[in-house]
DNA sequence: TCTGGGGTCCTAGGACCC
DNA sequence: TCTGGGGTCCTAGGACCC
């Protein structure tokens, strides 16, 4: 019947996941082309199929979408919803197999070797979320099968949309050989560039370029990696999300200006605003961090990044935020044209384990009572209730 | 009015320590 | 008085993912 002849690992993406949901929520749109995105210099988050036909696709600037679709309609994204749609699958995907490792909110894997007794095959498991997120949720999502995460993940791309492809084990080579190197998961452009420029455009050509070569030509890291992927070869398994023992790696938020400024009041005021967003979430998800990064992306999209990391770590608004504009004065930029500024805390720890020390003749509160009662008015009044004195905005006409 | 915002992981050099 | 060899931490940058 099927033929996933055991193969245990299942990759679960859905279909343009924040068109579906916008157009589900709003059924007039249905067969339109819409566009979830939005901003003038925004980009294309999700586009329907009906959008792509014209050549528009996630990621791509806003303004070159409207060009190729100028009747599409353009949906702004509600990240809360999305996310309330993404959970319901995941609980779903949970009632098959404990072991689910979400990607992000539209995909996942799920290795399904424990779930065999239940079901008869790895195809039927498959089967069955797509009935029933059809169902639940009524938007499509596309299924891969294979021994691999890596192939899995390569499987669904090719089932869409809403479809299933199986790799059994004595098909990897078939299956993977003739595909373009950039369709191996971890080839971006810079390395799909780099390989072409060896002359291997099939994953068949890399598989078949002796690893020394590939090795020198992209590190002997990557080099490694993609030449046993090129082979069906990947030791990467399913690992359910970290848990509250094991916090995110980093918490940040940047933002692009409606248009680039050279006043350093307006980059210190919204240094401000996101080291403000930031210590919340931190505080939020019981975190603390040692090390502040600032980004700062120029007029012509260069980039930098400036980190500095504190003796103990911190949680608190003021204290990411000097940390931040410090960097940012250390810069000592003149008049330099900015497009967007960022803060992020690296090094998180779990808030429980974090001990500070008190500099000598400090107050043991201070600043910190003062987030707590932040934290406590958004909490109830939400977010635009409490905010600092320079955010509040001034003189509308 | 080209090019978002949220992340992860890797590399590489220098400091520093034993 | 001509040069070790790890290991870890810090910093900066870059590739990649959705």
């Amino acid at each position: 019947m099927t033929d996933d002849d055991g193969c245990p690992i299942l990759h679960v993406d859905m279909d343009a996941f924040y068109a579906s949901v916008a157009i589900r929520d709003r059924p007039e749109l249905r067969h339109l082309p819409v566009i979830v995105g939005g901003g003038h210099r925004g980009v294309v988050l999700s586009a329907t199929y009906a959008a792509r036909i014209h050549g528009v696709h996630s990621a791509m600037p806003m303004t070159r979408a409207r060009r190729l679709c100028p009747r599409a309609i353009v949906v702004a994204p509600d990240f809360e919803r999305f996310s309330a749609v993404s959970s319901a699958i995941m609980e779903m995907f949970r009632s098959v197999t404990p072991t689910v490792e979400p990607l992000s909110m539209d995909e996942a894997f799920l290795d399904v070797s424990g779930s065999l007794r239940r079901f008869p095959s790895a195809t039927a498991v498959g089967d069955y979320l797509r009935i029933r997120i059809f169902d639940e949720q009524q938007i499509t999502c596309s299924v891969g099968i294979a021994s691999t995460t890596g192939l899995a993940k390569i499987a669904s791309r090719r089932a869409k949309p809403d479809g299933l492809v199986v790799v059994p084990r004595h098909g990897v080579t078939a299956f993977l050989h003739p595909l373009g190197v950039e369709e191996l998961w971890g080839v971006g452009e810079v390395t799909a560039a780099q390989l072409h420029r060896l002359g291997l455009r099939t994953v068949g050509d890399l598989a078949h370029t002796p690893l020394s070569v590939v090795k020198r030509a992209l590190g002997p890291s990557v080099g490694a990696r993609l030449h046993a992927m090129a082979w069906g070869d990947d030791a990467r398994m399913v690992t359910p999300r970290r848990g509250p023992d094991e916090p995110d790696r980093s918490i940040g938020a940047d933002e692009t200006f409606s248009r680039d400024t050279d006043d350093e009041a307006v980059v210190r005021r919204e240094l401000l605003r996101l080291s403000t967003k930031v210590a919340a979430r931190m505080r939020s998800a019981q975190v603390s961090g040692r090390t502040v990064t600032l980004k700062v992306r120029f007029h012509d999209f260069t980039t930098i990044t400036r980190s500095r990391t504190l003796r103990d770590t911190t949680d608190s608004t003021q204290q990411v935020y000097a940390t931040a504009t410090q960097l940012f004065a250390a810069l000592g930029l003149q008049r330099a044209r900015i497009r967007l500024v960022g803060v992020r805390v690296e090094g998180l720890i779990d808030k429980a384990l974090s001990t500070r020390q008190l500099m000598l003749g400090e107050r043991a509160h201070g600043w910190e009572d003062a987030d707590k009662a932040v934290d406590r008015a958004v909490t109830r009044f939400g977010g635009a209730a409490v905010r600092p004195a320079t955010l509040i905005e001034t003189s509308r006409p």
